[in-house]
RNA sequence: GGGUGAUUAGCUCAGCGGGUAGAGCGCCUCGCUUACACCGAGGAUGUCGGCGGUUCGAAUCCGUCAUCACCCA
């Protein structure tokens, strides 16, 4: 089928994707040569809701490229792919679709919304991974994996055991002892109710005030407060007050104050240290305690102090044995009407009158109401204009509370040496560099990992809770059901069951709730059971993926695909997610299987816009990778991500550079078109060794060739994309399209060279489109397919290992060398002065010395053809009117009287000879320096010297031809 | 406040196991030479952020300052 004179991108991508997925191109093993080593990538699990964008674009080629260069070194080759089920994300999802049917989570059971999220889940499957077809991503799509699958309610296809795994690696952590439930404060998210991760919450700075409030001291205590100082800073001027003014920006919290702070050391407060202060509105005595927290610098020096709902606090609290009084609700509603804990150590009538003001109402508008009410019965000492940071929900966008909750976490520090331990010693390494300290600095402050999240998509908690005793009533435990109950953690229902009954030596039933196991209680007049209830909780989603790499493999299961690819090799991601991710998959890995999960982390940087701002929804400066695949074509898109992967360092994308990139793609069609025409490929097979040749032009050509696959490899080792990607590109279009096709035309019209440069020519291109393939897969395998005889898929013909030495010849390398100079400077010669371009000249040879003169006599067709000249004579001096051409061991002349103009070739030549002269100062300076002679490494004085020599002897010709154009006098043009 | 990285041609960036600068785009001139105008040929453009230091020699190594990013408090 000949080649069409365009290459049309929509059509081309199609087919091959058709025929790729057809021969099951990229099964795990597929290509894989006898006892080749393994090879594996797993993928970072895009959310199995979510859609490609730039940086996924970004991050799957770089996968890609590598795999694809793996298989064709016939290595057994896995690209695990797959989803995340993305908890707070995917259910997010879901209640706004329910939203809009003016419903909400609540009005479903928990089993009926886990079916309607897997419905949905199930929809969206298919999305990512089209986009990523669309992309040229050779994962093996047989084996797609998903962090929810095999997890109970799952619908028909979403089988698997990642639930089994997961499950399986909380019981294990559980048992020793590296998991744990706690009653302390975490990040709790009001929108969507459930605690998350520090991870998971973003520091956003806004405008707040600093709210001054009164404390009145108590049992009448005054103080002499400082208001005035002196030039040493000591207290001049005071005021007698009855109370402490503290600083804050969430008033609202003083409903659940239980003391007030100051620095040991300040003057102004330290002797009040040990006294107390009664709280406006609750009414309550709290103690002032001296913590160097307290900042006397900031605000008022004085703080006020809520353990149950900030971090600081909190620790203030355990230092000084501060109770916590919790009095927010789960949706950031003050809560106080039957709060013990507020009631406790309040006048009744104060709490009375706080329910009746406050309970129920949100946490700002609270705050309002009580700064009016601070104002109106004066104890706010005024407001002052703070900018600060308040923390935020990465997915809700709501501000955080923190919030005394009971959660589950993973004690990290008991697992974390390991982890450290790996990259420290090398058995992992992560590029670039500088990334590992970012890992290490995260893992060496580890902070226990909240691993609870109250939602209900994920997987639960398995652990079962019962009474402490047989014989305990379960109505007993409502208010605590949560807490101080006996815990069964098990992989399964009937497990725990099983480990409970040996525990109460009574019959034991499991239930799903708490709510269910109490109402089959009031149901039944069989109570000869102890009940046991499962945690209503859900594993953060991290929790899951951070097992990914056995999980995906079938881990618990010993299967041959865990024991072939385990440990994985490399993964590629993002430096956003080193600690969501990477860290914990290192630590968890490491605490389950004892292994590191892959032996090199490649970071890569984020695409931003042209503008280098970040690509953001709310910006509108999002470029889809979909849309540029359908303007531009995949190759092109992916091509333009691995050009300008430089190791650390962002990329901004711009549409220009897809578009030449494009035109890249563009070239190598037509490159393959040309040798089409000149039957090139009539008779071609796939070949590993190219054909022997004479012509010097198809020897120089095969040393490139061999030179650029050798560069490619190294480059590719180092995981230099960028340096990949334009040493192709200068191969392919610089050396290949420029100069050897255009050789090639005139070897092509003699039969004495015809069928060699043929072969030549076949290999050559084969080459480039083997090179080129891992970047631009696409296009490769259509020429590939519309070329020459293939017995396989380029997808999988043999990637080239030979030396270049095997494949170069040093003396063509020479002399096409030269022949390249001598064309440039003569087209350069006649650009500048204007010869009309059809015009052909004929080419003087004023001196040559003998490897010029042999160059030169085996390559004259090719010099005539592209320098344009129509025969090369010899001449004793260049006639008048001549322009001069200097070249590595001779002198030319272009004869052009009454076309040049004389003056022009004169200011051309000294321009040339300037610029010489001034390289050649430069190298006799230094070789005059003596301490240069001594100092420098041998090859270097030595190579100074050579290009001095060279240079002299060029500057001398060059300096005659400007003599001789001076004596020639003026000639008008 | 702590940390990390950046500062090279008009723009975007390579080059950083020291030997006096490169690419792509853009720009200027010319050209429909039978692969390609998504092209070809030629050309211009840089005290490599400032100041010190090490060295025979620094864009490259070490200080320091400035500006800009990002990360963690």
């Amino acid at each position: 089928m000949p080649m069409d004179k365009t290459y049309s991108p929509e059509q081309a991508e199609a087919r091959v994707a058709r025929l790729w997925d057809a021969a099951q191109a990229f099964r795990a093993g597929a290509n894989a040569a006898a006892g080749a080593p393994p090879f594996c990538i797993m993928i970072p699990p895009p959310n199995v809701t979510g859609s490609l964008h730039m940086g996924h674009a970004f991050n799957n080629t770089l996968q890609d490229i590598l795999t694809r260069w793996h298989r064709m070194q016939g290595h057994d080759t896995l690209w695990q792919p797959g989803t995340d089920h993305a908890g707070i994300a995917t259910q997010m999802v879901v209640e706004r679709e329910l939203a809009g049917e003016g419903k909400r989570r609540t009005d479903f059971s928990r089993e009926e919304f886990v079916a309607r999220v897997w419905r949905q889940k199930v929809r969206s499957r298919g999305n990512i991974r089209d986009q990523l077809v669309r992309l040229g991503a050779s994962c093996d799509w047989s084996r797609e994996a998903f962090t929810m699958s095999g997890a109970p309610g799952a619908p028909p296809g979403e089988e698997g055991n990642f639930h089994d795994a997961v499950i399986r690696v909380f019981v294990e952590l559980y048992r020793q002892g590296c998991i744990y439930r706690g009653k302390r404060l975490v990040n709790w998210d009001p929108h969507f109710e459930t605690a998350i991760s520090d991870l998971e919450v973003e520091q956003v700075e806004v405008d707040g005030h600093l709210w001054r409030l009164r404390y009145p001291l108590a049992d009448g205590a005054t103080w002499e407060c400082p208001v005035a100082f002196d030039a040493d800073g000591r207290p001049s001027e005071w005021e007698t007050r009855d109370h402490l003014v503290v600083a804050t920006t969430r008033p609202e919290t003083m409903l659940g104050d239980t003391a007030v702070a100051v620095h040991p050391d300040d003057v102004r407060y330290r002797h009040l240290i040990g006294g107390h202060v009664v709280l406006p509105l609750t009414g309550r005595r709290v103690p002032v305690v001296g913590d160097a927290y307290a900042d006397p610098d900031k605000g008022t020096g004085a703080v006020k102090i809520t353990p149950a709902h900030d971090f600081n606090d909190w620790a203030v609290g355990q230092r000084h044995g501060l109770r916590a009084i919790n009095v927010m609700a789960r949706n950031a509603a003050i809560a106080l009407r039957d709060n013990a804990g507020f009631a406790a150590g309040c006048p009744a009538e104060a709490v009375a009158r706080c329910v009746e003001m406050f309970d129920g109402r949100d946490r700002y508008e609270v705050r309002d109401a009580l700064v009016t009410l601070a104002r109106d019965e004066g104890w706010l000492d005024g407001i002052d204009a703070d900018r600060h940071m308040v923390p935020h929900g990465d997915r809700s966008k709501v501000a955080i509370e923190p919030f005394l909750t009971d959660q589950w976490f993973v004690d990290t520090a008991k697992i974390v040496g390991p982890a450290i331990a790996a990259v420290r010693e090398g058995r992992t390494r992560i590029l670039p560099e500088a990334h590992e300290k970012t890992y290490f600095n995260w893992l060496e402050n580890i902070e226990p990992w909240c691993i609870s999240r109250q939602l209900w998509w994920g997987h639960r908690i398995p652990v079962w809770y019962g009474p402490d005793a047989a014989g305990q009533s379960l109505a007993s435990l409502a208010s605590e059901k949560w807490t101080n109950n006996r815990q069964f953690c098990a992989q399964s229902a009937g497990e725990a069951v099983r480990e409970a009954e040996q525990f109460y030596r009574r019959p034991v039933r499991a239930f799903a709730s708490f709510e269910d196991a109490l109402l089959e209680q009031f149901n039944s007049a069989d109570q000869s059971y102890v009940a046991i209830f499962r945690d209503e909780d859900v594993l953060d989603t991290w929790f899951s993926s951070g097992l990914w790499p056995i999980g995906t493999l079938g881990w618990p299961e010993d299967t041959p695909e865990l024991r072939r690819y385990f440990p994985t090799d490399v993964l590629v991601t993002g430096f956003d997610i080193i600690f969501f991710w990477v860290a914990r998959m290192m630590m968890m890995q490491l605490a389950v299987v004892g292994k590191e999960p892959f032996h090199t982390v490649y970071v890569h940087a984020l695409v931003r816009d042209e503008k280098g701002k970040k690509m953001s929804k709310s910006l509108g400066n999002v470029l889809d990778p979909l849309d540029l695949i359908d303007e531009f074509g995949a190759d092109a898109v992916r091509f333009t991500l691995a050009s300008m992967a430089a190791m650390g360092r962002d990329l901004k994308l711009s549409k220009e550079r897809i578009a030449g990139y494009r035109n890249f793609a563009t070239k190598l069609w037509n490159a393959a078109r040309f040798a089409e025409l000149n039957g090139v490929w009539e008779g071609h097979a796939t070949a590993g060794a190219p054909p022997a040749a004479t012509a010097a032009a198809n020897r120089w050509i095969l040393g490139e060739a061999a030179r650029a696959r050798a560069a490619t490899d190294a480059a590719l080792a180092a995981f230099r994309f960028n340096d990949a990607a334009n040493g192709l590109y200068a191969f392919v279009w610089g050396t290949v399209c420029d100069w050897y096709l255009e050789f090639a035309k005139p070897l092509l019209a003699d039969p004495a060279t015809a069928a060699e440069t043929r072969g030549v020519m076949a290999w050559t291109l084969d080459r480039c489109l083997v090179l080129l393939h891992p970047f631009m897969p696409f296009i490769t395998e259509e020429i590939w397919g519309l070329t020459g005889r293939r017995e396989k898929l380029l997808a999988h013909a043999g990637w080239p290992a030979e030396a270049p030495e095997a494949l170069a010849d040093p003396a063509a390398d020479r002399e096409m060398a030269w022949v390249i100079a001598l064309i440039e400077e003569v087209r350069s010669a006649r650009a500048q002065m204007r010869v009309p371009p059809g015009l052909q000249l004929p080419l003087l040879r004023l001196e040559l010395d003998a490897a010029g003169q042999a160059a030169l006599e085996r390559n004259t067709a090719l010099v005539q053809r592209l320098a344009r000249i129509e025969a090369v004579a010899a001449a004793a001096a260049a006639p008048k009117g001549a322009v001069t051409v200097a070249v590595e061991g001779g002198l030319f002349a272009l004869p052009l009287e009454g076309v040049v103009d004389i003056a022009a070739e004169r200011a051309r030549l000294a321009r040339t000879v300037d610029k010489l002269g001034r390289d050649l100062e430069g190298m006799r300076g230094r070789l005059a320096n003596p301490r240069f002679i001594a100092s420098a490494p041998e090859e270097v004085v030595e190579e100074t010297r050579e290009k001095l020599a060279q240079g002299e002897a060029e500057a001398a010709r060059l300096q005659a031809a400007l003599a001789r154009l001076a004596s020639a006098g003026q000639r008008p043009a």
